[in-house]
DNA sequence: AAGGGAACCAACCGCGTACGA
DNA sequence: ATCGTACGCGGTTGGTTCCCT
């Protein structure tokens, strides 16, 4: 079926909004909500497409926006976060009161990923692409990039890959995910926090996408579990995680870069993550859940 | 002082999906 | 079941500001 145009690319006006049309947009929302966003900039009197008007609100206008730098805090759970869900944006700002998914994104490409690169390149060298393998050659940047992701892919599968085998073993160490289910990030989500914001998070990662080799991909539903369900989810025993996990694994090969969308399955399985299964480590900062890896 | 590159961030674009007809 | 529409999300762009030489 053919995309509809958001609308009309004549006589919309387009850049930065002015302080007279924030202002039009937040007196007709106040007023009466934004209902439909593609007929709002019409009754609002509004030379806007609604998707930018909707963009401007959410992003800017709307009450209770935070503005201003990041705290620790804030940097600290965005990390953790990404280290969870990948760039799902939209549910990170769910566990950040005030912070808007491209805010964070933004904050996220221009301030933590550096940060985060340096601090894994200087622990876990081997965890980064190839600094040597640098050229000007698009073909060549291009195969970097994709080399760059695939080294990430398969990072967080092997980690996905410890979990399952870390019920035969007594080691400490590198439950990753159950790691982080159990830190302070992992309490927020056992906490009301995560019952406050589990309808988007489900949303958010309601499918799981199976990443085919030579770009194909198909998408995998799975169901959504309702609110009510929060309760049984932390109910569920150990043994059915574990299959459940081996389930999801057992359907990819690393070695052709088939791979789970593991941002999605960790994510899922976090969310159906049983009390009982026990890990014998815990650290605060993801970063060191990689110790051991290089070394 | 100037100009060039880097950093930042608001806004745009395209895709996937939900939902109603 | 199919199609059309609207919405939400993530990636990208481009304008502005900052910083260094």
């Amino acid at each position: 079926m053919g995309k509809a145009p958001c609308c009309e690319k004549h006589g919309v006006k387009r850049g930065a909004w002015t302080p007279e049309e924030d202002e039009a947009l937040v007196d007709y929302i106040t007023k009466h909500g934004h209902g439909s966003w593609r007929t709002l900039p019409k009754h609002a009197g509004l030379l806007r497409c609604g998707k930018s008007c909707r963009l401007r609100w959410i992003n800017y206008l709307r009450p209770g926006i935070k503005r201003g730098s990041f705290t620790n805090e804030e940097e600290t759970t965005i990390i953790q976060l990404h280290a969870m869900l990948g760039n799902r944006w939209a549910a990170i700002a769910a566990q950040l009161p005030g912070r808007t998914d491209n805010e964070i994104k933004n904050y996220w490409n221009t301030h933590l990923k550096k940060r985060v690169r340096q601090s894994l390149g200087e622990k876990h060298p081997c965890l980064l692409p190839d600094r040597n393998v640098q050229s000007n050659s698009p073909s060549t940047r291009h195969m970097v990039q994709w080399e760059s992701a695939r080294v990430e892919a398969e990072t967080r599968l092997s980690l996905e890959s410890t979990l399952l085998n870390s019920g035969s073993t007594t080691k400490t160490y590198p439950d990753y995910f159950l790691q982080l289910w159990h830190s302070d990030v992992g309490d927020k989500f056992r906490a009301g926090v995560v019952c406050q914001s589990i309808v988007s998070l489900e949303e958010s990662c309601s499918d799981v996408s199976l990443q085919v080799k030579n770009n194909r991909t198909q998408s995998l539903k799975v169901s959504t579990p309702k609110l009510e369900d929060v309760n049984l989810i932390q109910e569920q025993n150990a043994s059915s995680y574990k299959l459940k996990l081996e389930d999801d694994i057992s359907g990819s090969d690393s070695g052709n870069y088939e791979f789970l969308d593991t941002s999605d399955s960790a994510l899922k399985h976090l969310l159906r993550m049983p009390d009982e299964i026990g890990f014998l480590g815990h650290t605060d900062n993801f970063l060191n859940l990689l110790d051991g890896r290089c070394d």
